[in-house]
DNA sequence: TCAGTTGTTTATAT
DNA sequence: AATATAAACAACTG
């Protein structure tokens, strides 16, 4: 599940139920999902007894504060959070679990992509997303459309650059780039400025309307996503088949005729 | 049995 | 130097 907007909606799950709480120990069930110097031991002594704080996100990491260190989320491509009153029900696939004085955060990750940094202060925190770049979400189209400038090739590949742009994947990617009527293998320099500023805007306005409904996007009949992937799917806007192809390395969804292919070269 | 999966990193090639 | 591609990671689903 983990885009920048699931992401948003597992920070808001932390503040609300973590809100006020302290944590008592942590249990770490599988030691292969802590990365960076970070053990079992090392990580219950520098959380144990931490209250904790309002979490933060940039991109697809969540920053979880305490009164102390941070520790840092990032849950790959099937990871999430499940809130519990008492340790019962846990699942084989919560990695890290957080005992509070009421109630239990679990860190669930089936394939173990992503996994848990701790930080135990800024510095720290910043070498750890170091080649993060800025938050898709927190920047005036102007500013995304000013970074999109400085690269080319294929736009798909710049849009989900995480260093250049975080926190739009794959299927957000799609559904930017079919709003936007772009071809994924369009490369940005023929794009005029225009078009960039374009594409910029409907990247915010994606993401946006994502994390207000504050699920996802896969609801809304009038989005690609809303049929992407299923075999035989037609675009929700003009009712041509959808194809499929790869871009930056990715399964890719669009439709051939609002997003005509560039030229062949 | 085999292909496919929302992410990132690394190696390799262009 | 930038960009493109593939593989690896791990565990499951259909």
């Amino acid at each position: 599940m983990p885009e920048l907007p699931d992401v948003e909606h597992l920070r808001r799950t932390w503040a609300r139920d973590t809100a006020g709480r302290t944590i008592r120990r942590t249990v770490v069930t599988d030691p292969g999902i802590l990365r960076g110097d970070v053990t079992p031991d090392v990580l219950d002594a520098a959380l144990r007894g931490r209250r904790l704080e309002e979490p933060d996100r940039i991109g697809k990491w969540l920053l979880a504060r305490t009164d102390g260190p941070t520790v840092i989320l990032h849950f790959g491509m099937d990871g999430g959070l499940r809130w519990a009153e008492s340790p019962d029900g846990r699942h084989r696939h919560d990695r890290v679990i957080f005992v509070t004085d009421a109630g239990e955060m679990r860190f669930r990750n089936m394939r173990k992509l992503g996994g848990l940094w701790l930080a135990h202060d800024e510095g720290a925190l910043a070498t750890v997303l170091a080649q993060v770049g800025p938050d898709a979400l927190a920047l005036e189209p102007r500013e995304v459309a000013a970074r999109l400038r400085t690269r080319r090739g294929q736009v798909k590949s710049a849009l989900m650059d995480q260093a250049l742009l975080s926190g739009v994947g794959n299927l957000i990617a799609d559904e930017i780039l079919w709003q936007a009527r772009l071809h994924p293998k369009r490369r940005l320099e023929e794009l005029t400025d225009q078009g960039l500023l374009d594409l910029a805007r409907v990247t915010r306005s994606v993401l946006r309307e994502a994390v207000n409904r504050y699920d996802y996007l896969s609801r809304k009949r009038s989005w690609l996503n809303h049929v992407r992937g299923r075999p035989g799917a037609a675009c929700p806007r003009c009712g041509t088949p959808l194809e499929r192809t790869v871009a930056a390395g990715r399964t890719t969804w669009f439709c051939p005729a609002c997003q005509p292919a560039p030229p062949a070269a």
